[in-house]
DNA sequence: TTTCCGAATTGGTCAATCCATATGTTGACA
DNA sequence: TGTCAACATATGGATTGACCAATTCGGAAA
């Protein structure tokens, strides 16, 4: 079954796999061919090691490395498994590279902007009613939680992605996702100080009704208005409070 | 300096830190607290391993999951560096989201029409002056290759990776990115099958001319334009040829 | 039939060892 | 004296073998 189990010191030591890629690889094959779907469990490490034709801690590295990228989870006892749930994509790499290169607050927002803009227009165009709920619903929550910061800001957080969801593209969401986290942890630590949540709630809800009255355009300048003044709120509530305005928290 | 050396079978066992994920976290410390930049060499695995108190195959299991996140990078015999150039997110995680959840051809066109759009639109009114040449010579590039479908194609990516750049905003460029190269490897071997190379060539310097006369409501039109027309055309490129209309490929 | 316990399964970790590659040093040779 | 090749060292890559910890499930007992 594996013909693959070459002699290393052979005369074309050209093919040089790295063995703990090839575990990704087989994988991602069995994925591709639909062996695998979300939910589905793999095959104990031992047996892919043996199947392969590596030992255990290299199949452990690849699996690791599935792991990181969100692709599988592991649970000790029971086995690995194919991420389930809705499309996602880790915020880790993106807190990393925003650490890295020190993004800074408003090249965020500005890509949250061209993002959630986009994802608003959308959602207003595809006018599918069963989303509409969801929106709906963290609106209120905003409104019952002006004086609760950090509720509200769940509530927020939520509505956005509801938007998200609402465009009907799982990739825009799984982008917005991806982003608003980036944003998310620093919010929570400065959203105490922040005023006019009130203000906030109500262009949520304007958000909410062109999207709902099916007015794209509306909806697209709504949320655009929204994040730029959301911008030089969170600005206003971190100045002289963190010491600098670069992001980043690997999670 | 490491107090965290604590037995397993104490009193306590309430705090049980996955090791592999100790490395992860080590290593985001340090980035996070400015000890490690873009290129600079990690520690030596065995040093890690005693410092965090764990054992080798942890320490490269947590590396293993950095370098998936593509936040390092190993190299035998020299060391493990922090990732250099340019932000860059690794396409691998989106190939596995697309191939285990399906997403289709629309759908990825549709994510980059409000990634490109609003990075078109962002590069108009930047107008950056020295981001103008990249653009150009891919037009010149795609036109002096009308009859090489291959080379045309790494000129036509590499031209809304300028646009992309022109916006000025890392983020936005990395996003467009890794959904750009989502498309890539599907489009690499259907591209042969293409006609109109020329109009396309010709779309691509419209866009360019919009960027360039600092016009942003023209760069964004010509941008959405040309992602509609290149989504029908990849559509019939693909017609009775790949087997499915689903993307992903695991790099 | 229900409940509980324990064996088998499976991921998590460690230790010791060897190989492959890159790098730096040293010594021989021109 | 200068240059280059061979060797020593540092470091990541991988293996073997073993043991621990959490989960799961079946069989025994109530």
């Amino acid at each position: 079954m594996s013909p693959s189990k070459e002699k290393k010191g052979e005369s074309v030591p050209s093919l040089d796999v790295p063995s703990a890629d090839q575990v990704v690889r087989h994988v991602a094959l069995l994925i591709e061919r639909g062996k695998l779907r979300p939910g589905d469990r793999l095959a104990p490490e031992r047996e892919l090691a043996q199947e392969l034709g590596v030992s255990r801690p290299t199949v452990r590295a690849g699996l690791h490395a599935l792991a990181a990228m969100g692709v599988t989870e592991s649970r000790q006892g029971a086995g690995t498994f194919i991420t389930e749930g809705p499309p996602r994509l880790g915020a880790g790499p993106l807190s990393f590279l925003a650490a890295l290169h020190g993004f800074t607050r408003d090249e965020i927002f500005e890509a949250r902007k061209v993002l959630e803009v986009g994802a608003a227009g959308l959602a207003a165009e595809q006018g599918l009613t069963d989303r509409l709920a969801p929106m709906a619903e963290e609106v209120t929550g905003m409104f019952a939680n002006l004086t609760e910061p950090q509720t509200f800001l769940v509530h927020d957080v939520r509505f956005h992605r509801a938007v998200a969801a609402a465009g009907g593209n799982p990739v825009l969401l799984a982008l917005v996702e991806m982003v608003s986290s980036l944003v998310y942890e620093t919010r929570r630590q400065t959203v105490e100080r922040a005023h006019d949540l009130k203000e906030s709630a109500e262009m949520h809800r304007r958000i909410y009704q062109a999207v709902r009255d099916r007015d794209p355009e509306r909806a697209r300048a709504e949320m655009a208005r929204h994040l730029d003044l959301a911008r030089m709120a969170q600005a206003s509530e971190e100045a002289g409070f963190l010491p600098s305005k670069v992001v980043g928290s690997a999670s």
